[in-house]
DNA sequence: AGGCTGCTGCCATTATCCGGCAGTGGCGGA
DNA sequence: TCCGCCACTGCCGGATAATGGCAGCAGCCT
């Protein structure tokens, strides 16, 4: 591989980490000694790029760079439409157009043998087992996730049992049948998941809830590894 | 100047030219022999680069090699996110890179509010029951499948009995728990789906099939309705 | 304090690049 | 039809840059 061709690789592979990645790593991943891995930063640096490298820690690329990426290669045309597909079919249907809709938008800047590999790609998603149907429109939920509002729920557990509770939401786990709301319940004080199925009412509240949705999904995470290393304990 | 340096500025040149340009042009604006210069080109195009050059006329870039500035409403954005993280999560390791690749790509050229977008996006797929692992690389069955061509497939069945035969693969299903690949198979003159996790060994061959992806598709569907068909008969 | 990591200098080997030259073929204008 | 322009390719010898390894220094975090 030329070395041209390596920077821009390697400035590809930049893109994809949000978070430091050591120089090793890259290295490794490029099949490149680490002396000319430094070498290829700083090539890239003097081309404009800012990477940052924090000693201990590693590189980030922070976003700006004027050169815009290369066009996507075959298998990344495949993994998109694949992944559009799935939405289209798992997801409820506002989701399931936008996936389609993303996908024309896409193809509208393609080169014409992408956009014919991207029309006639072979990966398909099976058609599961049908999902139970929320009685509530999924739509509402992601625009509160999204601007951070409150929402007040009226949900049945599992036993049946109804209740009406005030939520700040920040997350909707798919899984292969169901799909869950992840948010903070004012009622219990505590994290709590919904099965959208089983939400019987959703009202998007005006008033936006006192956290950053990212700091609560960290919280969140914490909170889960914390009740897993407590059931290791009790083992 | 180093040359890597020089093919970013060449990139940046025909960039800025909507015109056509003679090599000799471009060879004198970079500083460099205009032999030089046809490699570079050559280079360029190496890396996908749509460069055409016309006798008489000169050279343009054809849109199509960088991705051009994108624009996607939130919930696209959402949706092509969501997708991404299943292929991520539930396909085989070069796949699962291509589409966090492609999604980096994406966010490259995207406006700031909408890059935050996808950084914080809060839709998840839940990882699922662990998928039986290919004894053979999956990519090499896309890859025929791509190019059109034969493959030769060392196959044991789900009563264990095995096989050898030559098929011409032309889609990849992706189901939970497992993946087919189907394609029409000389052994039985028939369409087949094969698990990929039964696939033993496959050879990729250099003989293309004799028939377009696309019409063996439509030809396995009205196969299939057919089958459909017949069994509503039998009723 | 110690480990990880970024970063730089030096050097011998090696691979690549470069320019020049000659030749082919497509194109359009004289 | 001829001629000039231009894209493109192959070849070659000399110039140049890239590469990897080693050694060493300096931040950062635990």
């Amino acid at each position: 591989m030329s070395r041209s061709e390596r920077l821009f690789d390697l400035l590809q592979l930049l893109r994809r980490h949000r978070h430091p990645v050591s120089g090793r790593v890259l290295a490794d991943e490029i099949g490149v000694s680490l002396r000319t891995l430094y070498r290829d930063i700083a090539a890239l640096q003097a081309q404009g790029a800012t990477i940052e490298g924090e000693a201990g820690a590693g590189y980030v690329l922070r976003p700006g760079f004027l050169l815009p990426p290369l066009m996507f290669p075959p298998e990344e045309i495949e993994a998109l439409v694949l992944g559009s597909r799935w939405v289209a079919g798992r997801a409820d249907g506002r989701l399931a157009e936008a996936a389609l809709s993303a996908l024309a938008r896409i193809g509208a800047v393609l080169p014409v043998e992408l956009r014919a590999e991207m029309e006639a790609s072979a990966l398909f998603v099976a058609p599961g087992a049908p999902i139970p149907a929320d009685s509530i429109d999924p739509a509402l939920l992601r625009k509160a996730i999204r601007t951070e509002r409150k929402l007040t729920l009226a949900y049945r557990d599992a036993g049946g049992v109804a209740s009406e509770r005030v939520v700040w939401p920040f997350a909707l786990a798919f899984f292969d049948q169901v799909r869950l709301l992840i948010g903070w319940c004012e009622l219990r004080g505590d994290f709590r998941s919904f099965r959208t199925d089983r939400i019987a009412k959703a009202l998007l509240m005006e008033a936006r809830y006192p956290a950053r949705r990212a700091e609560l999904i960290q919280r969140w995470k914490q909170a889960k590894h914390a009740a897993e290393a407590q059931k290791l304990d009790a083992c």
